[in-house]
DNA sequence: TTGCTCCTCACGTCACGTGAGGTGGC
DNA sequence: TTGCTCCTCACGTCACGTGAGGTGGC
């Protein structure tokens, strides 16, 4: 039997331009009839639904096409092959398992945030840890501190652009932040000294939009929980710190989002 | 502090083509000094971290650009597409952990199968589900078989090729297969037409390697099982069936592993 | 002066998808 | 004759990467 390369195309979930490119990365070589039309036949069936068992486990074409080729891979090869894909497998699913729950995180944390904007309530901070580099800023100058915020930075979603501002600090500063839990996935650690450990406790919280401003003035973000830890006599423990949520940049206005805690005595 | 192009790749472990890029697209809009440098403030360095961020999370550059835009999305938005794309991600991991599992289960089989080729053994065969068209091909000519077919093929590695030959058959033929176990995940099931549920049980089995005349005569890969039958007179029960493992193409000649089963009255 | 960093611009990559313009078979 | 299927060929996509050729700052 011979098939057409409708049929081929409709069997296959392939359209006929990928038939056509698989034909001309050397995957299948199908002959033409007089008229110019391809007629597949069973062995290029075979090829073609194992090659994309192939696509399927994210074999390039080109290393497909070198492995049916005259001279192509053995069982022993192949099989090799298939242990490197299944290993990519296990690494994909774990990232994105991951990836999702760092995500619903998030999510969690903005809708309650959205909706209890500005105002101040108590309850416990998680235990985080915070990388703040030398030169007081989120770009490090130093080479070496450079290379530990690449490694932070590649870890967002669980790392989150932040702001913080210890006990016998005048002033905040920008920052990354990631809760200690998630870091050593992440292959995160504190050092005590760009990053630093900051202890979970009972603690003010607020979640906070502010402007551009900001980038200016980072204590900004720290305004209403202060506010009210002065009023009700608060006081301050350890670090203060602020981890962003999301940017709403509706109507011309960017309102940036801020979940803020203060942990006290 | 203003920072050079060169900091922040190094730091946020982006080059500076892709840098370039993010401009390009309207993610950033980094101002350049006289000399044509440009120079990345804390601003668009958090752009640029958030930009990074659900790039991991998988929304298309040009959809974070209009993210952050003057009229860019709020919140709500952010956190709607937020869900989509934990949803994408716990998709995704799925995904992966049921192709690791599929092709480990291949590995397992090739592997016992490259060292046992030729020999016949009596195992347990697993619970099949079987594709046969009507055509008696793979590749069917009826377009609602066809969009059955499909199905099945988009499966794949779950989903092999194989070759079966019922007991009132004469002959073997083309077809696809499944395991049971596996079918109801990839949302096949047995209709006892087209898709044949065949029962597992005590099977003769062997690993035979054939080259290209598998196309004309598939009945050539039960040879050592109907041989070793024939002399130990075991009686064929059900259906007989082969899978195909891998194809060994080194050395100009094709080698189509199949794992064959016949079980016995 | 040397070495390094930066600039722009064009073209490449990967696995196809999308037409345009034309032909073959029932 | 009509409608459908098929053909080739060129260009587009996505998110950058890679050079070529040239300039700026210490």
């Amino acid at each position: 039997m011979r098939y057409s390369i409708g049929d081929v195309s409709r069997v296959l979930g392939m359209t006929t331009s990928a038939l056509h490119f698989y034909e001309k990365e050397g995957i299948i070589d199908t002959p033409k009839v007089e008229s110019g039309w391809r007629y597949y036949q069973e062995a290029d069936i075979c090829r073609l639904i194992s090659a994309k068992k192939y696509r399927a486990m994210g074999v390039p074409v080109r290393d497909i096409a070198g492995q049916f080729s005259a001279d192509g891979m053995t069982g022993v090869q192949v099989i090799a092959r298939m242990k490197e894909k299944r290993d990519d497998a296990v690494r994909s699913a774990q990232q994105f398992a991951a990836l999702a729950q760092d995500i619903e995180y998030l999510i969690q944390r903005s809708e309650e945030g959205i909706s209890s904007e500005g105002a101040v309530d108590i309850r416990r901070a998680e235990e985080m840890i915070c990388f703040r580099s030398s030169s007081g800023s989120r770009i490090p100058l130093d080479k070496g501190e450079q290379a530990v915020a690449k490694r932070w930075i590649e870890a967002a979603p669980a790392v989150s652009l932040s702001i913080c501002r210890e006990l016998e600090d005048e002033h905040a500063a920008p920052s990354l932040i990631i809760s200690a839990k998630r870091a050593a996935d992440c292959g995160i650690e504190a050092d005590g000294c760009i990053a630093r450990h900051i202890p979970g406790g009972m603690a003010l919280h607020a979640v906070v939009a502010c402007g551009e401003e900001q980038y200016d003035d980072p204590d900004v973000i720290f305004r209403p929980i202060l506010a009210f830890a002065r009023e009700h006599r608060f006081v301050q423990k350890g670090t203060m710190w602020g981890s962003m949520l999301f940017v709403d940049c509706s109507g011309g206005a960017r309102r940036h989002y801020y979940d803020t805690y203060m942990t006290f005595a």
